[in-house]
RNA sequence: CGGGGCGUAGCGCAGUCUGGUAGCGCGCACGGUUCGGGACCGUGAAGUCGGAGGUUCAAAUCCUCUCGCCCCGACCA
């Protein structure tokens, strides 16, 4: 391919509404332009990138026995209404009319039409196992677009739907899915995760998701070293370190205008791990009041868990249903409902005393209150693992793919049934697994990058190879490129010319921007000795070679 | 959806407070000199100042409404 002739318009400076280093750099390297807010172009080195990485989804498909098939876009309102998806997901999903006035939706993912193809093509047992799989266009109306390509209205998903017997198969499948993401991601040069995850509004019993690890990301991870638990912040269990609080009597401590945590823990120089954290919570229209221990923070998504649907009481509601101004709570005296984390069991505590300007100190658990004990603080950096006690770390990282365990959520309401071997009508047992192949290549760039731009790993790279003939005017300079040229073409390489009657400093600034993964210098310098240039994108480190054997070297750097 | 910021030439920005003929750098076109890490000189093209309405002799600038984009949060395969 000749530079020239190909449309990669590179940048100098980023747009400036680009904050991601994989946005600024994928634009800049001339990779992608926007369209919209969440709706990117793919231009022909973007488009490169994302076909390496789609070949690799498929073979590694493929090899787990997956089908491709291909699916619409859009979808018949009446399938999502079966499954109540159409009512559960609100703005989200994008709706539309035909020209009968039929509701349509745009699909965002496609559980419910897989499962409806199941149910009329699945009968028996001996049709199953069942994995298919596409990749194709999803589209979501995103509350909020962000990170460049990393979370856009429109996307490729590759997504396939496993459909079992029962769930010993589902298992299976579910573990050739880890593996084939697992072969997937270490193909495409990524440093990731495998993480329990949250199932979210797929549902369902279990779920991992895939996590690389970048600065960019979305979600927090927790990890342990020792024991390898890694988890979603959204489900991590963790054991908080200890509260270092002293033994308290109980005693009544006077705190004028001290009503926050912080505020109180300064006034009283005691550590924040040592007070009771008291929120006031309706729910369903009744208080809940939640205690957490002062340096912890709520996990409201545990807590819906317990109590359902929840918002925080406000100032008024504090005062009419407990009696105290906001600020002062304590857990002791009250008669509506109270959940408190479990590291509040032991030790006695700094809470409020129920009137104001007044904390209480020595506060015990069992004989001041008595809650409901739940897990209901979110992991954080320094608690320790719940396995094997040792302290954990967490990392921000972009969810790459996921997997989840179905069941019977969408095979039940879209009759998804096959016969077993003994006549009997079963629903069938289903997975569903999701890789977002822009998300790979977002990836790829957070964590392969320098000041000068991209370094692609080989395997999802635009091009094997940049030749870069320093004065195109120059025969033998051209002589030289083209013999190259073609014995790395002879074997099978994808090599980029830049052929641009440009200095060679712009060239060199391209290349290394485009992060192409082996650069080849032709210059007449080194011609004159016989010699081209071969240049590691990564070390940046440059060996000059004789031009016989320029080829062979090329093609083992580039392996 | 809540909070914040920004829309001026293809890109990056100044000008807006304090109204008075729209500017700079890069890029682009042409000529010349250059040619191993984003060259230099000269000439030139290119802008409904996001849009609509209003105030004013006069609006990029002041007022009202509106659209778009980005960031934080909520939400999120």
């Amino acid at each position: 391919m000749k530079f020239s002739q190909m449309l990669i318009p590179t940048l100098r400076e980023a747009p400036s509404d680009a904050e991601a280093v994989s946005h600024k750099l994928m634009l800049r390297a001339g990779f992608v332009r926007q369209l919209a807010a969440g709706l990117y172009i793919y231009l022909p080195l973007g488009l490169r990138v994302i076909n390496k990485i789609n070949r690799i989804l498929r073979e590694e498909m493929d090899a787990i026995g997956a089908q491709e098939i291909s699916m619409p876009v859009m979808h018949p309102a009446e399938i999502w209404q079966t499954t109540g998806r159409w009512y559960e997901i609100g703005a989200e999903m994008f709706r539309l009319k035909d020209r009968t006035d039929r509701d349509m939706c745009l699909g965002m993912t496609h559980e419910e039409i897989m499962t409806w193809l199941a149910s009329r093509e699945i009968r028996s047992y001996r049709d199953l196992p069942q994995v298919w799989y596409q990749i194709q266009t999803k589209l979501r109306d995103e509350a909020r677009p962000k990170s460049g390509i990393l979370r856009t209205r429109e996307f490729h998903m590759k997504d396939s739907y496993s459909f079992d017997a029962d769930e010993e198969a589902l298992d299976i499948n579910y573990n050739a899915h880890a593996k084939a993401y697992h072969r997937i991601f270490e193909r495409c040069g990524l440093k990731f995760y495998q993480v329990e995850s949250d199932t979210g509004m797929m549902g369902g019993a279990a779920a991992h998701e895939f996590m690389a690890s970048s600065q960019a990301g979305e979600d927090d991870i927790v990890l342990c070293d020792k024991c390898g638990y890694a988890a979603n912040v959204e489900v991590a269990k963790s054991k908080p370190s200890d509260s270092g609080n002293t033994v308290w009597d109980f005693e009544e401590i006077h705190t004028p205008q001290k009503r926050t945590v912080k505020e109180v823990s300064n006034f009283l120089k005691a550590v924040p791990a040592s007070f009771i954290k008291s929120l006031l919570m309706i729910s369903d229209d009744k208080p809940v009041l939640v205690l957490v221990r002062g340096d912890q923070d709520l996990h409201e998504k545990k807590l819906s868990k317990i109590i359902g649907k929840f918002r925080a009481a406000g100032k008024d509601e504090i005062l009419s249903i407990l009696g105290v101004e906001a600020g002062f709570i304590g857990p002791a005296g009250h008669k509506v409902r109270m959940l408190a984390d479990p590291s509040l069991k032991d030790g006695t505590y700094i809470g409020g005393a129920n009137k104001s300007d007044y904390h209480v100190k020595g506060l015990k658990a069992g004989v001041h209150f008595n809650p409901e004990w739940h897990d209901l603080h979110t992991a954080k950096e320094g608690d320790r693992c719940v396995n094997c006690d040792n302290v954990l770390r967490i990392e921000k990282a972009i969810e790459i793919g996921n997997i989840f365990k179905l069941g019977t959520k969408y095979s039940l309401p879209l009759k998804a049934v096959y016969l077993d071997s003994n006549g009997n009508e079963k629903p069938i047992i289903m997975g569903s697994y999701g890789i977002g192949p822009a998300r790979i290549a977002a990836a790829a760039v957070e964590q392969n990058n320098d000041k000068d731009g991209i370094i692609w790993p080989r395997s999802i790279a635009p091009f094997d190879v940049e030749l870069i003939p320093l004065n195109v005017d120059d025969a033998k300079t051209i002589e030289v490129t083209e013999m190259i040229h073609k014995g790395l073409v002879a074997e099978k390489m994808e090599v980029l010319i830049d052929d641009r009657n440009e200095r060679p400093g712009v060239k060199f600034k391209d290349a290394d921007l485009i992060g192409i993964p082996v650069q080849v210098v032709i210059g007449e310098k080194g011609l004159r000795e016989g010699l081209v240039e071969i240049k590691d994108r990564k070390t940046k480190q440059a060996e000059k070679i004789a031009v016989g054997d320029a080829t062979r070297k090329i093609i083992l750097l580039a392996h």
